[in-house]
DNA sequence: CGTTAACTGTTAACGGTGTTAACTCTAAAC
DNA sequence: GTTTAGAGTTAACACCGTTAACAGTTAACG
């Protein structure tokens, strides 16, 4: 490792990252709001127009921001995978679920940036290849590889076509290549362990459900649980 | 209705509804951002400074904003229960899930607004007493008072005790009075319910299912499905 | 080595934002 | 008919993202 070189391209990349430094702490305490270009600039000790040398606009150092974020969160998931020795793959699934949320709960600012509000009515179908959204495709395919990946090792039991309907399984059928050739009614079941998992986090970080559950950490047992044993997983039964 | 007159306090609260207005018009075509004090003064050609005689600060007027909109979406479901004729509250519920989704679907903007990224790291457990959060309660019973009938007209199963934990059950036990009596394994579905429901057409209005869907229509309809079929109510099957 | 070119940072300025203070004018109140 | 409260104005402040023109340093090349 030669850090702190005197090459140029070197001293570029310590200010790039001392940048994108700035930028997270002032994302941590304060919020998306907190991290503008200015604050940023006031930060490191530097005028307002010096940053547009390594970014060409705000919105781009909150993309990077943004990029950077899903690859940490990335890869702090799949290093938890690798850590679990044990051949259970459906461990390794509780192992994630439970990633998430803690990652979530511990970054609730970063969390509210990755995925409070995404795109209301920005174009979908258009290519937009902005680096945040290659970084969310990462991360979207840990979830999917893995599911994948119990589905090969222990099938699961999924509802037959005439229960979820034609438009709906062809769709699913569409996707197939995308889950390594699995069923769409497993894609299915793989896609519901998905939304309630990503729901109940973002409900629970962003307080929409302390209203009601003071602590929603039991509750989220119960219902990993829950969707668990649809995969037909066994999990750690409640304590008591 | 006198509407118009030549009162000066009617005068007043017609020129805040046309304030209202503007903002709604902004929000609408624009988003969130959009929607700036300078903005809303520009559009009813007055100056910023005047509508500090309305609002005390631009937060405030984005906070009366939120609450007109909760409103609108609570009675909109109210009244979409109330035209319903049958006595089957199960489809009283369906219609109130498809009305929330239809909702949020014509009304992508509101409906960010209101669900988006709330209070990521507000005071929870403080009085926050803000018209936009009282408005928020409201709408909350919508769906707990609609849950807590149809579980008293049709009691469902629900699953042991021993198989959500202690407590979970302690915590669900403590809102069994805002509930009207339910159980807490019958809290627990409706809670289920409630959050499957929600995280679905957050996801989808926020685009976060067509990476994988095109149309999450079908998919949703089976979700209804599913979490309908758990509380016992008898669903419209999926057509071939 | 000396010159040139590229790169990193600066200052000054533009238009935009939310917000405040001081002022004018109009319409209700006594 | 005078007083008073309210609605609206102008001017200004501090902040924001962004651009243009300029200075200093540092690498590259003959």
């Amino acid at each position: 490792m030669d850090l702190g070189g005197t090459g140029r391209d070197r001293r570029r990349a310590a200010t790039l990252a001392e940048i994108k430094a700035a930028a997270r702490r002032l994302l941590v305490d304060g919020g998306v709001a907190a991290v503008g270009l200015r604050a940023v600039a006031r930060e490191l000790g530097l005028t307002p127009p010096a940053l547009y040398r390594y970014f060409p606009s705000h919105e781009a150092l909150i993309g990077a921001l943004i990029a950077d974020l899903y690859d940490e969160l990335t890869s702090a998931l799949m290093q938890l995978q690798t850590t679990d020795e044990s051949p259970d793959l459906g461990e390794r699934l509780y192992l994630l679920a439970n990633g998430l949320r803690n990652w979530g709960l511990a970054h609730p600012a970063e969390f509210a940036l990755l995925f409070g509000t995404a795109v209301p009515m920005a174009d979908a179908a258009d290519h937009n290849e902005t680096p945040g959204h290659q970084a969310a495709m990462r991360f979207g395919n840990v979830f999917k590889e893995l599911v994948a990946q119990v589905w090969h090792w222990k099938p699961f039991p999924y509802p037959p076509d005439e229960l979820l309907g034609a438009e709906l399984i062809a769709q699913l059928t569409a996707e197939s290549e995308h889950f390594q050739g699995m069923p769409p009614g497993a894609i299915y079941l793989s896609l519901t362990y998905w939304t309630r998992l990503y729901g109940l986090i973002c409900m629970e970080v962003f307080g929409q459900l302390h209203w009601v559950l003071p602590d929603a950490g039991a509750y989220f047992e119960a219902q990993l649980r829950e969707i668990g044993e649809a995969l037909g997983l066994d999990c750690p039964p409640a304590e008591q």
